[in-house]
Formats: C-alpha cells, structure tokens, sequence
DNA sequence: TGTCTATTTGAACAATGTCAAGATTGCTGA
DNA sequence: TCAGCAATCTTGACATTGTTCAAATAGACA
C-alpha cells in the first residue's frame, strides 16, 4: 500500500524507496544519466551512501526504477493531452492521434536527459508483450481509427511500430540536436500520409 | 598526413591517438559507451593512464573523436550496400533507398553499443549545416528519384528528416529490445508509401 | 516494557578521472 | 657528432565513485 505517500515521513527511516527515485530523478535532469552518482542522491536527501541498498541491488536497479515510472509519466501525459479533443468520430480520431503525436515529442524534447535514460540502454525495460500504458494508448487509437472506416484495414498490422519508430525517431534526433523541433510537424504529416489518414486540409 | 598509418609504430611513441581511439572502440564495442573507462583504454595499449592527455583533453573529447569516426563508417557501409545495386533509371533509384535503409538498420543493429554512443548524448556532434556523408548520400538519393519523376517535387522537402526519423527510430526501438528487427521492412515500406515511391509489386 | 527485525550508519576498499612534476625519446641545428 | 629542445610518456598523488560489512538504531509487537 502506500502507493505515492511519502510526504517527509519520519527522520529515521520514512520510504526512502520514492525519496531516492525522485532525487535521482532530479539530478538525472539536470545532469544527464552517465552524470547521476549515488552518493550524490544520498547526500540530496541528506541520508548516508549506503542506506540504498537496502531497497535497490544497486545503481542499475535505481536506474531501472527510474525508467519504469518515467514510461508512465510519459504515457500519463499522452492521456492528458488527447484527453482535451473534444467531439467524436473519424476528424476528432485523427485530431487525438496527431495530439498524441505532438505530446509524445513535446514531452522528450523538454526532457532530453529523462528520455536519454528511457532510450540510451541505462535501463532493463521489460515489455515482452507490449502491456505497458502508452503502447495500448496507441493501439486503441489506431483500432479506433479503423472502427471508425479512417485507416485502410490493410493499413492496419504494425502500425504501432510505424507510428513509434517516427516519433521516436524525430524526438531522439531533435534532442542530439540533428533535427530541428520545427521540423516535427511534417514528420506527423508523413506518417499520417503513410497511413492514409491525412486531413487533406487548407489548399 | 599519415591519416591511417600506425602499424605498431615505435615503442616510446607512436601515433597513441589512433590506438587509442581503436581501443576504445573495442572497449565501447563489448561493454557499452557508459562503461568505457579510460584506464582501461590505456592499459589495453600498454601505456599509462595519464598518457591519453597529451591527445585527449579529457574523456569527453576521446568519446566524441570516437563518434566522428563511427559517423564515417556507418556512411561507408551505407555506401558500400547501394554499389551492389546495378542497373539505371527509376525502379533501381527505388533499390539503391531501400538498401540503404536496410544497410543502416542492419549495421545500427549489429553494434548495438556503437550506435548508443553515436546517439546516445555521449558525443558532441557538429552538424551544423548537415555535411556528413550519410547526410549527402540520403539527399542525392532523394534528388535522383525526383530527377527521374518517381518521387513527388511536393513531397521532396525535408525528405531527409522524414526518412531519418522512421529508420533511426526503428534502429533504436530494435536495439533496446521494443521492436523485433523482422519488423523493419515493414516500417521501411511505410516510408516509401509516405514518400509515395512504393514499388506496388505483387498483389 | 523488553525483544526482535527492518533500516540506517560508519568505516573501509578497489577503481575511476585527472593533474602536476619528473623522466624519456627523437629531432634539430651547430 | 653531439648538445639542447620540444614533444611524448611515466610516476605518484588526490578526490570521487560504487559497493560491502559489521555495528548502531528505531519502530513494531509481544
């Protein structure tokens, strides 16, 4: 139980656990993910180097922690954002879609060094079935998508993987600085284009 | 001059820059670019750890000399993949792009701790007005297909972006384990239909 | 209240990046 | 040929890191 908490908890020992994910992840930000030193998340909270190994195996396992709360921050945001198109049917379906789009790219790109741990191989993630938040937030958009007679059936099989390798592509390139963030739209605009599901708008 | 040169070179000194930069690559090669310990690099070779100073400003600087050159060989190979494609005209421009995002895909996949070091936010790279060689060698291909009327002139801009993206981002997904690599053509086709270059083959 | 167990600390160790000072080499010009 | 020089490499040292293990401590429960 217990799920969040924390709130200062006791002085001797309160749930240290979240207490040290949060100061990693703060220091993971500002200083990159190569950067983060356990000594230096102990000293933020104030708590002596070795008092995390009594809740992570070691630097990798806090790591991996990390990673795993920030795929969800990340999907979290993805739902907030598709969350505002109002209306239904095929239009608000692809107005959702590009929104996802545009939350996924917003999120990394303000967050270089929290996407360089999900991405960079710091941490295990474990999504042998593609369970995780995100992943069936894409998958229902696109099946709605194709409930709704917008996407080609055909068009249809992997088109989570298509959709990911793009976005992800475009935020990865756009933080190592290869790419500029104003360039993201036309790479949405390609996908859509590939997947037939285009608003042939203005023009 | 002596671009390559070393071959053991003398004893006291040689030309330690480049052994130093092949030692690390071995190192990053086996172990992963956050692993790479300078030590290690300088022992490998033979030599004291402080040596890689009169070559090296510190770490960082070895790290991103390293990623210069990967940057080069991964155009080589993509160089190499297109030269196999014989013949002229539209539908071999088609095979020379397909090659060589399967030539990317297939090298990024197999030096899964190189391709995190190039990407990864571990070097500095300088493409400041896109002069690599990949870079050139992607928009020529993009220029001929439009010379010989397969490619939309519409759909030409920021091509180079679009395709980067989608295949960087299935390189990446592929090596942290998110995307199975038989999944590749598939996204590679997506591509060209975005690109509206598909050869609609069979069926 | 007293004992037990889960937490936290302290001191220690090996390994790391980095630096300053000294030693060594090969080259240059007389 | 040889002294001097500049580039190159080594030695020794320092601060910082991840990690371990025995000892100390606090809270829970009897």
């Amino acid at each position: 139980m217990a799920s969040r908490a924390a709130t200062k908890a006791s002085y001797h020992h309160g749930n240290l656990e979240t207490a040290l994910v949060d100061a990693a992840i703060t220091l993971v930000r500002k200083y990159g993910p190569d950067q983060l030193s356990l000594r230096a998340v102990s000293a933020e909270i104030g708590v002596s180097p070795s008092a995390s190994y009594h809740h992570f195996r070691d630097k990798d396992a806090l790591i991996s922690a990390i990673g795993e709360l920030l795929f969800d921050r990340l999907a979290t945001m993805q739902e907030k954002a598709i969350a505002k198109v109002k209306g239904k049917g095929g239009l608000a379906s692809i107005r959702k879609f590009e929104e996802m789009g545009h939350a996924y790219f917003a999120w990394a790109t303000s967050e270089p060094n929290l996407y360089r741990l999900m991405f960079g191989g710091y941490c295990e993630i474990n999504m042998e079935d593609h369970d995780s938040k995100a992943w069936i937030l894409l998958r229902d958009a696109l099946d709605q998508l194709v409930a709704e007679g917008v996407l080609d059936k055909n068009l249809r099989p992997g088109g989570e993987i298509i959709v990911w390798s793009a976005v992800h592509g475009a935020s990865s390139l756009a933080i190592e600085g290869l790419m500029s963030p104003s360039e993201f739209p036309m790479v949405l605009k390609s996908i859509q284009r590939s997947l037939g599901i285009e608003t042939r708008s203005k023009k």
